[in-house]
DNA sequence: CGCCACGCGTGACTTAAGTCACTGCGCTCG
DNA sequence: CGAGCGCAGTGACTTAAGTCACGCGTGGCG
């Protein structure tokens, strides 16, 4: 799994085919594609490495390739906490292409990682000419605005137990394998990660997870965890408390 | 203050003198405009009302005329986290109009307010026509996208202390006046609507300002603040303690 | 006029969250 | 093969956050 990156070489793909295959793009015809195509530069990055830092001014819009991206933000303390995570296909930084500001996060590499460079210029370009890519712009602006109000939810109203639950809930959906035990699925993310990504610091992921094996709800063996009781997990979201 | 809406009575002002005073439709013509505006409704509320609730299908998006309206999400235990305050000129609910959702948050007037609705297939139809449209409202939902990241920002990173400083600072910014002892401003919210906006409860915005009025920082008569020592508040946000 | 609802202040308490420090494991690399 | 490093587990502690309960003033309204 950690070598995925490896087993995929830098075949020098066309910039046009990788684009044609973005749902973004759906719309253009080959005229535009190969103009497009044209004026965008592909990139690779290795593990960690940054695609761009909070604040810097926007330039453009990343196209993932292959690989994941992931979106943070970080405290003067240090601490980070991840708004997102990219896979290919997902375009990063819309948004702030549009109102002429920074970059309202950072964004670097968590696998190695291609990714397509659009410019600004060239983005708005193609929105005027078509409009059914500025509105499907917006629709998958839409949906990361959604994702960020749920964050902002979880945070608010909820405990990192809650937080720790959902992730485990939404992994196990995603990624689980079903066993005579209960789902099973790798965390492939370190417990400083999985902090970051719910919004709190490592001790408490590793008490939080022992606690609930524990509790019997799950079953941690190295970095396997198997989900014991499904529906008691989901009921303990649901109470109140 | 509490009465601006009395004395703004409901002049049926023409739906299309607010398009055209809207930055978001600043790229229509006349035409265009008239058509616009005899599809859209324009309605009134009264305090307290709601103009969505979260979860409800979206069938198109609001721009507010006068008033304000309030943007919101509820807890299970009935707390509740402010998104946004819109006042007039500003559209609410631009984006899950794109994504074919539901509404991620409820909306409420705050004040008396009258807005206009704008339908879901109007509004495609007019951003496919005038792509500047489109360009447009990707501008304000970046804006809007902004504002969310620096709450997660805000909730992630720092205390109830921290936010209420901000806000403070926020306040006195866009409403305060000079005084020979610091700038002053009025509270214009209860406090338990204080606590919505920063994200925790009534108690410890009460204590927190109490707080900081034994320390110096501010002064409170009622609902007058005055912030006494601005340098030092801006000094203990920047404290990473 | 008196009553009640509402917003506010506060004390006392509980619990979640975070910090610090230290241990120990497993891996890689010199 | 041993040194060192990154990651994980955990005890002990501090402090922020939230809860509960109650009292108090004010302003409207019957």
């Amino acid at each position: 799994m950690e070598e995925d990156y490896e087993c995929m070489p830098e075949i020098p793909v066309s910039a046009k085919e990788i684009l044609k295959a973005t749902p973004l793009f759906a719309a253009l015809d080959e005229l535009e594609l190969n103009s497009l195509a044209a004026r965008c530069g592909i990139q690779s990055y290795s593990p960690g490495q940054i695609l761009f830092s909070e604040g810097e001014a926007c330039k453009g819009l990343y196209i993932v390739v292959s690989g994941r991206v992931r979106i943070f933000k970080t405290s003067l303390n240090g601490r980070e906490q991840v708004l997102a995570m990219e896979g290919p296909g997902a375009t990063v930084a819309e948004l702030p292409v549009f109102d002429g500001g920074t970059y309202p996060a950072s964004a670097s590499a968590v696998e190695g990682t291609q990714a397509l460079f659009v410019s600004r210029a060239d983005l708005r370009a193609i929105c005027l000419e078509k409009p059914e890519v500025a509105l499907k712009l917006l629709q998958v602006v839409g949906k990361r605005l959604r994702r960020l109000v749920g964050i902002i939810e979880e945070l608010s109203f909820t405990t990192v137990r809650h937080r720790l639950i959902s992730w485990l809930l939404r992994q196990a959906k995603s990624e689980g394998h079903a066993t005579e035990r209960g789902v099973m699925f790798s965390l492939n993310v370190s417990h400083q990660e999985l902090a970051a990504q719910i919004g709190t610091v490592r001790e408490l992921v590793s008490r939080n997870l022992a606690r609930l094996q524990a509790q019997s709800f799950i079953e941690m063996d190295g970095r396997e965890i198997t989900i014991l009781d499904l529906e008691g997990l989901e009921a303990d979201l649901a109470s109140v408390v």
